[in-house]
DNA sequence: TTGTGATAGTTGTATTTGTAACTATCAAGC
DNA sequence: GCTTGATAGTTACAAATACAACTATCACAA
């Protein structure tokens, strides 16, 4: 007999974390590759300007964890589809501020009810102590990777 | 003032699923890559063998939920290490059975203690109670995400 | 047999991504 | 004013990845 292996990689939580995200990540990218043929770059910059209503190309990488050359090249290619403007900043002409022109707004009004619905239907099918611990046990998850030391 | 944007990325389960697997990734790869300059392919292979014992490329890619051609290169890459070797099955020759060497199983048990390190480290780190919230939530949702009518 | 459709695995090619180098601009000190 | 070092953003090139086509083999049936 198969002396108990010592790492299972179905149990082991990167793996788990990573497997779960590429999951999720591609039963959504259905929603908006579907409907706009968006990337996910590209969708994560018209998120982020749809919720900061104007940021700096530094500011998108920020909050959406991307590296400044995928925002740059999703923020160019939104550009080409007339979605969002850039302004360069009078006082500082390094930056450009970035906003979402009104198509691209009007995309993004109709693209987040069908993403908070995917969300929504995920959390609505498991059990509501399940979904408090998921919720209660995941933000934790996420201040320890955050932690600096790590 | 700006009325409550719709969608906050931060808050938005896909986007933390991705940010957190991201951050265990790069986190976990200093590790078989400082150690030994391996990939994430390579090691997902190695550590699948090392669980299994032995097992063709396709049961290598369900375990490990990789592409058939990331395990075919990634395999031929260890072949190349000396770490595993081949065994053309006999009865169906089409199929290979692969299975670690010594030096693959050796690498493998250096590894391994390493790898549940920094998952034991990473749980240590939460309240007891954050902890279990966490793997019995993470399990519900990867249920759901693996639920096929999804 | 031999033809058909399926499966195991590899390879070619195009797309995506990351790293590093680059341009332009700024601020601060000399 | 000029350096010097830093920052914002883009671009070039290399590496990783995905998709499709391919080879080889099998099972099954006409």
């Amino acid at each position: 007999m198969r002396e108990q292996p010592p790492l299972r990689l179905e149990a082991f939580l990167p793996y788990r974390l990573n497997r779960a995200a590429a999951l999720s990540s591609a039963q959504l990218s259905r929603i908006y590759r579907g409907a706009f043929g968006l990337t996910i770059p590209e969708w994560r910059v018209l998120a982020t300007l749809g919720q900061l209503g104007e940021a700096t190309a530094t500011a998108i990488g920020r909050h959406s964890s991307m590296h400044k050359t995928k925002v740059s090249r999703a923020v160019a290619s939104l550009q080409e589809r007339r979605w969002l403007d850039r302004r360069r900043d009078p006082d500082d002409r390094r930056m450009e501020h970035l906003r979402l022109t009104t198509a691209g707004r009007s995309a993004y009004r109709r693209l987040v009810p069908r993403m908070l619905a995917y969300q929504e239907q995920v959390l609505a099918h498991m059990a509501a102590a399940d979904r408090e611990a998921l919720l209660r046990g995941f933000a934790a998850l996420e201040r320890i990777l955050e932690s600096p030391e790590r």
